[in-house]
DNA sequence: ATGAGACCGTTTGTCCGACAAAGCGGATAA
DNA sequence: TTATCCGCTTTGTCGGACAAACGGTCTCAT
């Protein structure tokens, strides 16, 4: 009843118990109270201190767990999280699949992501990360007509990029992207031979840019490497309009669960 | 022992009872057999299929509950998510917030995504979100000196120029900066008055900008409207390179949990 | 003295059974 | 027909229990 008019309150919702623990020790953690590293006590301690039962504790911890805040070493004790080991990133690639996004939106959304980060790249590379880079491209030689080599250097090689960005944020935003889109570069390799030899000299060109400080050259050569993508998605019989297959989904998760 | 050369194995993780639950039932949503909307059984029914106890089973939901898969309708039935709904962008702005990024950070990565948002804006906006668009530039008006409404209408705003994009996954991966972003604008309202009357022209320019498919021109707008952010923040007397404070965490936390 | 192996307490993962409170649906009364 | 009540179902929480895995210590043989 009394739905005539757009409702003024929301539901009302009762904090279960479980929620409270979790947000209690989230809180410690947000707040800086706790810091990465630091150990949470035994599940019997925290039954102690907050005066519930166990099972409760243990869900509480659940949630903690999934939110990338604390984490479970091996066999027992629980640490706060470093926050960039967490994987969100692969649980928002699921729900993009789950939402049939496509190809098209993939490559539109890693396009502007990309170019975005080599231009941060070319602002604040340092001799580190661009030692990497160079490893990296050491190492793309000898992977050629190997696919599945050849799309892990690809997907790495465009991590380091971002990283070389020493930008957190943009680091993390093209994350989700990037989980689903770089291992589709297995399949076109395996289908358009030719790919290799053209993702080579591409990131040679990329990495020569960011070290030469041409940002011009550095955006220009990862568009044209991205492109390369495209044109080879077609080429290998795919329709870019195509939602991205739900297998991907589980290859992403059990890559980064891990 | 034996830590001399590179690891060739991973830890092998025997997986617990509760993992495979929520593992059991993510893969027949994945793999579309569930879909959204419908619902899973009661918890009775899930411990007579899986053979395990409730409380097993009930840390089972609440992974998949963190992970956005499922919701608990306010009382009692489990549904199947729409993923759009999911909390994960909070998540992911927290995890930003605890790797202390700095404003600049936010700052680079908005512009990028920004930009990359009204272009596709001007290239797939139809008409009902360039309705919703002209409604939110209506409701600015009146909101001029009243520095939280101002935010939120900006908030929103950026948020339809995405959504008008037509593309998912850069909705999605500009919501984590985009929610520790905008909140940040109310304070600048706040301090720097003149920052009202600019964020209007701004919005209306990127508007007209997006109906009249003028990339270059939205292109442009808004760029200035965000580097006039930069402006505002800077003569609010805020330090560019400063880590986001972490009340922005709880606050983002608890506006888009609900 | 030192390393290998056994031993024991701790902690987790799972199970069982139970109960109050909240929601849902049908029956009943006004 | 509408409002109220009652009983059933389901969730949230509780207490207690136990096997397996792990960590640390202690003993024993070399």
């Amino acid at each position: 009843m009394s739905d005539n008019i757009a409702d003024r309150f929301d539901r009302i919702r009762v904090p279960s118990a479980y929620e409270m623990v979790a947000d209690a020790i989230e809180s410690e953690i947000v707040s800086g109270r706790l810091r990465p590293g630091d150990e949470i006590g035994t599940e019997a301690a925290l039954v102690r201190q907050f005066g519930v039962n166990r099972s409760t504790v243990r869900e509480g911890i659940r949630v903690l767990e999934q939110g990338g805040l604390v984490r479970r070493e091996a066999g027992r004790k629980l640490y706060v999280c470093e926050p960039r080991h967490s994987a969100l990133s692969s649980r928002m690639s699921r729900a993009l699949v789950l939402q049939d996004v496509t190809f098209r939106e993939l490559f539109d959304t890693a396009l502007i992501l990309e170019v975005g980060a080599v231009e941060g790249a070319v602002a604040h590379a340092d001799d580190d990360v661009i030692a990497a880079l160079e490893a990296n491209q050491s190492r793309i030689e000898e992977a050629i007509g190997n696919p599945v080599l050849l799309s892990e250097i690809d997907t790495e090689f465009h991590a380091l990029v971002a990283h070389a960005s020493r930008n957190r944020v943009l680091e993390l935003a093209r994350e989700p992207a990037a989980i689903l889109f770089f291992p589709s570069s297995e399949m076109i390799c395996r289908r358009v031979p030719e790919g290799g030899p053209r993702m080579v000299e591409a990131h040679r060109r990329i990495i020569d840019a960011i070290k030469a400080r041409d940002l011009d050259l550095a955006r220009t050569w990862m568009r044209r490497h991205l492109v390369d993508w495209r044109k080879g998605f077609v080429r290998a019989g795919r329709e870019i309009d195509a939602p991205v297959e739900r297998i991907f989904a589980r290859y992403a998760l059990s890559r980064s669960s891990i």
